[in-house]
RNA sequence: GGCCCCAUCGUCUAGCGGUCAGGAUCCAUGGUUUUCAUCCAUGUUACAGGAGUUCAAUUCUCCUUGGGGUCACCA
């Protein structure tokens, strides 16, 4: 079975990188029928917050990725990590290092001066005399030397590393006890059951460190899929200074689960010229063998064109609930159907849907100054003042096509062209001069509000 | 700096020795729309450079250049 993992640090929201490789792994769990967990790892007291652990967990609902199994906190796992440290101890596969931080401190300096590679010494490695005093050790593995370490990569291939390159007997746990990251990776992941690992590149230079826990600690090296980073503008790591990485920013800014997840399950990854995925789709089709090796910048112009294509397609009753998040109560709306099929091909976002909505239903006060200009010519008064009486005279009005004969009647007998009645009109319903069908308008605000709205253009601009 | 990764239109990408180098987005133009948006059509734009292998390289190899990542008692 598939186990995959996502394990965000709280140390702030879920953004936007973090949710591609979360959704990778979703994706492969579900293809395969197999279990996606999630993880904590909230080790570094300093740095984390429960804040921010629940507000991983509440953009993950959002997005209805669900995850498999119980969450597991790593700063509820101390037991187990000092079981294995123990383990290592033990079977002098670890060991104690009394080098004080000065020490350290002055080892690195001499190796930089001399433009040498910074690197623990090991001259605890095999240290039997007695324990300076004073000094809490802390436990460091006892790290392959001339070797060469590959990574069987998923997405890069095979990747090969020199021990005596990048390894040093580095830190399983630290003075105070606590065990260090790829310690708690290694050990977690195993005992999770994890064999499909799914993560930023920026681990690549990690997973040899973390090989070498795992063999030390005879557990079977799960498959690895290092996904390239996403880069902004500047091709840099996207960072929080690049604005807009907040997941739930886009929520905010009006944008459904399904286009922000096919906009990001398409960066890096493709099937072929396939451009929409829902999400049994993207659970079909997706294979991380797929992924892409360079990394990719972000700009979110498709995810603008797959907003709008969402939007488009979805049903009334759908975008009159999503609306309700955006200060808009449409469900008791009589022209409700008529409304919404109006602005849903007009607007990216639900956010825009909504601000279009309230264009027009709210009556305008101003009136565009270009647009009066343009629209308001010698004979608009009349032809205002007329289609208005008309309207009045009429008695049942109800859709699209009741309004438009009404205007259609009106032209014809004028003897004028749509434009002549259609420009002023539209500056009277709306205050500018681009918006939905004028039919349309109309029916939506009905008449007496229509009626209302023309005489007040007209004592506004005549 | 050491180590590692990467390199096709502005952007997201297809390509897996022989293609008019395809799609999408963006942009431009035209059509539809009384307007705007939608929609439809058309168009501009790419294999970083240099060697090699081969009858043939965007595709394989090497080098150069460029970009990125990582080098903690952070994760």
């Amino acid at each position: 079975m598939v186990v995959t993992r996502f394990a965000p640090s709280p140390t702030g929201y879920l953004h936007i990188g973090g949710l591609r490789t979360a959704l990778f792994s979703y994706l492969w769990a579900k293809k395969n029928g197999g279990k996606f967990l999630l993880r904590i790892e909230d080790t570094d007291k300093a740095r984390n917050s429960q804040e921010a652990a629940d507000a991983i967990l509440k953009a993950f609902e959002w997005l209805g990725l669900t995850h498999d199994g119980e969450i597991v906190y790593q700063s509820q796992r101390d037991e187990i990590y000092a079981k294995y440290i123990k383990q290592l101890l033990d079977e002098k596969k670890a060991y104690k290092c009394y080098m004080s931080k000065e020490e350290l401190a002055e080892l690195r300096e001499g190796q930089m001066a001399n433009k040498q590679r910074t690197m623990y010494d090991g001259r605890y490695r095999d240290f039997e005399g007695e324990a300076p005093e004073g000094i809490e050790p802390v436990i460091r593995i006892k790290a392959p030397q001339n070797t060469e370490i590959i990574v069987r990569d998923g997405v890069k291939g095979d990747v090969k590393f020199q021990a005596n390159d990048i390894l040093d007997d580095f830190v399983i746990a630290r003075a105070d006890g606590s065990p260090t990251y790829n310690f708690v990776v290694a050990v977690d992941d195993h005992l999770m059951g994890v064999n499909e690992v799914i993560r930023g590149d920026d681990h690549l230079s990690n997973t040899p460190k973390q090989i070498v826990i795992y063999e030390a600690l005879g557990f079977n090296i799960p498959k690895f899929y290092h996904v390239p980073m996403i880069h902004n503008s500047e091709g840099k790591k996207l960072s929080k200074r690049d604005g807009a990485t907040d997941v739930m920013e886009y929520k905010n800014m009006g944008y459904t689960p399904e286009a922000l997840l096919n906009f990001l399950v398409r960066l890096g990854w493709s099937h072929g010229d396939q451009e929409i995925f829902s999400m049994d789709e993207m659970v079909t089709h997706f294979n991380p063998k797929d992924i892409n090796k360079s990394a990719s910048i972000y700009n979110t112009q498709k995810l603008d064109w797959l907003s709008a294509h969402y939007l488009k397609n979805s049903s009334n009753k759908e975008l009159a609930e999503l609306l309700s998040e955006f200060d808009l109560s449409l469900t008791s709306h009589d022209k409700k159907e008529i409304l919404l099929d109006a602005i849903k091909e007009r607007a990216k976002t639900l956010k825009e849907m909504a601000e279009l909505t309230k264009e027009i239903l709210a009556t305008p006060l101003v009136f565009d100054e270009k647009a009066v200009k343009k629209a308001f010519k010698e004979d608009s008064a009349e032809v205002l003042s007329a289609f208005s009486l008309k309207l009045q005279n009429a008695d049942e009005l109800h859709l699209p096509s009741d309004y438009h004969d009404a205007m259609q009647e009106l032209v014809d007998e004028m003897g004028i062209g749509f434009g002549k009645i259609g420009q002023p009109l539209r500056v009277a319903l709306l205050g500018k001069a681009s918006g939905p069908g004028l039919d349309v308008v109309m029916a939506i605000i009905g008449k007496t509000e229509t009626i209302l709205r023309i005489k007040n253009a007209l004592d506004a601009n005549t």
